[in-house]
DNA sequence: CCCGTTCCTGTGAATTTCCTGAGAAAGCGG
DNA sequence: CCGCTTTCTCAGGAAATTCACAGGAACGGG
């Protein structure tokens, strides 16, 4: 798996033979498969989505995914069921959970153990893909293509997706989860509008129903936190959206 | 054996050829067979498992494992008659006993004389982690291979694995043996955020019930004990989870 | 230059998340 | 069996974070 830059200058994912990488979705909510469907296709890979557990383990065998996207609360049988039926035949594919905060802790226990990973719902787009990369960059395949890179740079600003660390110029900064999150979808956007719906779609979580002017106002935190007294980042496109850049 | 560093920062055992580590899972319960190769795999390990004692000399017979997990209850044979076997044909292999709390002691004293080792049901993973660790470490291949290490460093602070001793800057820190696991666990991963969960899945018993904020106990426990009137070394990520780094 | 629209940001309150003391229960050594 | 240690639950309180609201600033089309 390796890292190029696109001419838009998006970074993506690639497995080592250079095709994209296939993602395989399970859940058995339509809108919500559809949704994930899109978002990751929007990553640039390649997506096959499953209802139900039997359908899953028969999407596997002949789509051979890099990674799953698993509902631990399946109509047939229950994730780690599934999970057991997927590594029997299929080692090391790496499977990212969801499941509903309010599952008494589902039995979450074990389910992260591997290295693999989770998120509760409702989630973020932003949080997903976040965590899905995470498990492709550090399965087999991330390591056998040679380093994989755990932090994003715009001119002098950086952030660590492992440490959750983000400085500029050397300066560490402070940043709440939120921001992070913000901060790390515009970072793997740089010189590129994204929007707020676009935004509010990818940060927040899909079931928020709040003000549109949140992302304004994280934009303002991220303003003072990042661009304090520096060459400005952050930009507004009137109409349009935000974008981060460089300073010249 | 030799022990390298990959990209993420994880440092891994190999084998003097440098292919991975093998280790053989034997138990019957197939959940928990599954979630051991999973954590196994994690560690960068090939894994391969059997369900009962005559699938494990078969096993073990072409895929020559560095190491052998063994349940001492079985449907067929006992542990002793598996280890029988497998030492019949295949002399050095380390084996790490699963056993039930409450099994007769004196069994197992006669288990682990050669030099293996065993831990009770319900285990956490890290402590199987550790004990294969240092099995495979110590065993014939680790030798030949040269100076094996067991102990982590972060910054002034030192943990020994063999001797479960903790110090900081020269001074001697008494830990407890949760307290050792959970510190183990966070210097495995230094300057990586690792979530509640994921500490509770790896460091507590993989049938703890209890309520999530032990971790936020322990971390208090530790954050006293090592951090007390010193540069600070844990970390807390808000809405994400801890980490330690060394002080600057 | 005016006006409607869009964006920025201070204030404050609700909520979430985390920390930690106190004590019950279980384990361990003598 | 007793006393000490360790593990863990519970609950209160502290602190950080998230978010709504609203007034004012900036912008851009006409």
């Amino acid at each position: 798996m390796t890292t190029t830059t696109s001419p838009q200058g998006r970074t993506e994912l690639l497995r080592p033979d250079r095709t994209p990488v296939r993602v395989l979705v399970v859940d058995d909510e339509a809108p919500l498969a559809e949704l994930l469907s899109m978002a990751l296709r929007y990553e640039g890979w390649e997506v096959r989505s499953a209802g139900d557990g039997a359908g899953a383990v028969r999407a596997a065998r002949d789509f051979r995914p890099d990674a799953v996207v698993l509902d631990v609360m399946l109509p047939d049988m229950d994730g780690l069921s599934v999970l057991g039926r997927l590594r029997r035949e299929y080692d090391d594919v790496p499977v990212l959970f969801l499941t509903a905060r309010d599952a008494v802790e589902d039995r979450i226990a074990g389910l992260t153990a591997g290295g693999d990973d989770y998120v509760t719902k409702p989630f973020s787009l932003e949080e997903v893909v976040a965590r899905l990369r995470g498990l492709i960059r550090r399965s087999g395949s991330a390591v056998a293509a040679g380093r994989a890179e755990s932090t994003l740079t715009v001119g002098d600003l950086v952030l660590d997706e492992d440490s959750h660390e983000v400085s500029r110029g050397g300066d560490a900064i402070h940043v709440t989860a939120t921001e992070f999150e913000l901060l790390r979808f515009l970072m793997r956007n740089p010189r590129r509008v994204l929007s707020k719906a676009q935004i509010l779609d990818r940060v927040w979580n899909y079931d928020f129903g709040g003000q549109a002017n949140v992302v304004e106002l994280y934009i303002s935190y991220l303003r003072k936190k990042i661009d304090a007294g520096r060459t400005p980042m952050i930009h507004t496109r009137r109409g349009a959206g935000y974008l981060i850049k460089p300073g010249e």
